[in-house]
DNA sequence: AAAACGGGGGC
DNA sequence: GCCCCAGTTTT
């Protein structure tokens, strides 16, 4: 698929993408929408559902919801207001550590460079590229499996891992080119270009989509 | 029973 | 780059 054939399809989801703003969703009941709710609420999302990330986050943050007030709550505590999220006990001394970096050595502040945020013990690059892109609002290609799975299914690329991926999009997508891609991506991914079971009748690829033949539902 | 979930760290 | 870690919900 040509670059051209790409953002055309890119311009059909962008026409219908407040129908399926998943990720604004993640953060909007995060109590108050702050970097450090934005982090916090990233920490516990990985290989945990939305639904239940969202909810966890809504009474942790009833609780705590700056570094200070974190740190003020046993690792039992927060452990016990996060279940059920997948790996709670990691998570709970993860939230607790990275609070306390953040009083440390950046004043209570979620940095906002990509260099800064890694350094955080339990923050990654997919996290750190996560919160760049919510918190922030930077044009970052924060590629996760959705967006990897998509840019391949529509043959834009053909990589075999989403760093791959990562990368290419980097290279091969200006900055402005690269702006609303991911969220727009992703919300796809996970409300209508499901891996397992994909909602074909309410998707606008349907013509664009090299795969929409070999699927029934 | 198996898949799915926007990983991170140590080496 | 490779391997290990760890848990819950959904199907």
């Amino acid at each position: 698929m040509t670059k051209e054939t790409f953002f055309h399809c890119l311009e059909l989801l962008r026409a219908e993408y407040s129908k399926w703003d998943a990720p604004a969703k993640r953060f909007e009941n995060a109590y108050r929408r702050t970097p450090y709710t934005i982090l916090i609420s990233t920490l516990l999302s990985f290989q945990t559902r939305d639904e239940m990330t969202l909810e966890a986050g809504k009474r942790l943050f009833a609780l705590a919801d700056t570094p200070e007030a974190m740190l003020r709550l046993s690792e039992e505590k927060i452990a016990e207001t996060i279940y059920p999220v997948g790996f709670w006990r990691k998570k709970a001394a993860s939230v607790r550590h990275v609070s306390r970096e953040l009083l440390e050595r950046h004043k209570g502040e979620v940095p906002s460079t990509l260099r800064e945020l890694i350094e955080l013990k339990g923050v990654g690059p997919k996290t750190a590229k996560i919160v760049l892109e919510n918190a922030f609002g930077a044009e970052v290609a924060a590629v996760d499996t959705h967006v990897h799975r998509l840019v391949n299914l529509l043959g834009f690329v053909r990589s075999r891992s989403p760093e791959e991926t990562d990368r290419i999009l980097e290279r091969e997508l200006l900055p402005e080119e690269r702006k609303g891609l991911n969220r727009l991506l992703v919300s796809f991914g996970q409300v209508i270009c499901r891996p397992r079971h994909p909602d074909c009748d309410r998707c606008p690829l349907k013509e664009c989509c090299p795969a929409s033949q070999s699927r029934s539902s």
